[in-house]
DNA sequence: CCTTGAACCTGTAGTTACTACAGACCCTAT
DNA sequence: ATAGGGTCTGTAGTAACTACAGGTTCAAGG
């Protein structure tokens, strides 16, 4: 098969598209619905039809839902995306809002952790009747 | 406003409760429901009412859940922590548990705190037609 | 006291962001 | 041409809440 039909036109089937993404079959379903992925064409028998190319816009939406965006947010985002207007400072002004509060997830687990590890340390792992974990877990 | 007479234990009523943990005044239903929270005295007329010692727990229940917590870990946190009967030992192998997950998620966080600093900070917030935030969600 | 209106009661339905069917249909390789 | 896998639709389930409807209770103002 030449390498140009490859790069350009080769079709791919939904199974293929969330296996190369690396989502579930049903979420690029779900993507559509929700018209975060446009609909594709279709096979006479009525099979989705996706372009190599349409595995980037679902990678920037999967991408940013590990990053902890909501629907919503990347709704704004693609749309901001797809304007290609002068919009950096709005972009900027959803990421820093995200940053903040995943920093603060930072802080309190942080936090956690150091309660944890300590209580941890002061068990013996023995048949205490009082154990320290217990008393410690309540204690903030 | 609730009752105010001055004991050491001055009762208050669900809607306080939630204000005072910060949570939905719903949500202290639906904890009670599925058994995380213990169902509570109640007045003649079937009002539910809470001693503000109640609000710890639900505190450390909103708390766990915000840092990332599922239900079921945190009904095993609190059975932990309700016990008298285990041994220091199962405390210790459930505190050590959630100890792992707790640094799995900092670890994940200060990830992506990285790499929404790195493109937040290249985002100048001008008029920029190419959006490092795009391109960042956008690469391959 | 009695009225009023906010807060509470129950059960159920909606939400978010998927994931999992069921039953029918399509597509391709042998 | 047929076997089998993949795909189609709509619907239902999941987690963890949140909102609502329709009724009851509580506590303060008159």
């Amino acid at each position: 098969m030449p390498i140009s039909f490859m790069t350009t036109s080769t079709p791919i089937a939904r199974g293929e598209l969330a296996k190369r993404a690396g989502c579930h079959l049903e979420t690029v379903r779900y993507y559509e619905k929700i018209g975060l992925l446009p609909p594709p064409a279709r096979t006479a028998g009525g099979h989705r039809i996706y372009k190599i190319g349409d595995q980037r816009r679902l990678r920037f939406i999967l991408r940013g839902r590990e990053l902890g965006f909501g629907i919503e947010e990347l709704r704004s985002l693609l749309t901001l995306a797809d304007s290609k207007t002068q919009t950096c400072g709005e972009i900027y002004d959803l990421t820093a809002a995200h940053l903040g509060a995943v920093r603060r997830k930072i802080t309190d687990l942080k936090r956690l952790e150091r309660t944890l590890t300590q209580i941890s340390n002061e068990c013996s792992g023995g048949a205490v009747p009082e154990c320290p974990v217990i008393d410690a877990l309540w204690a903030d």
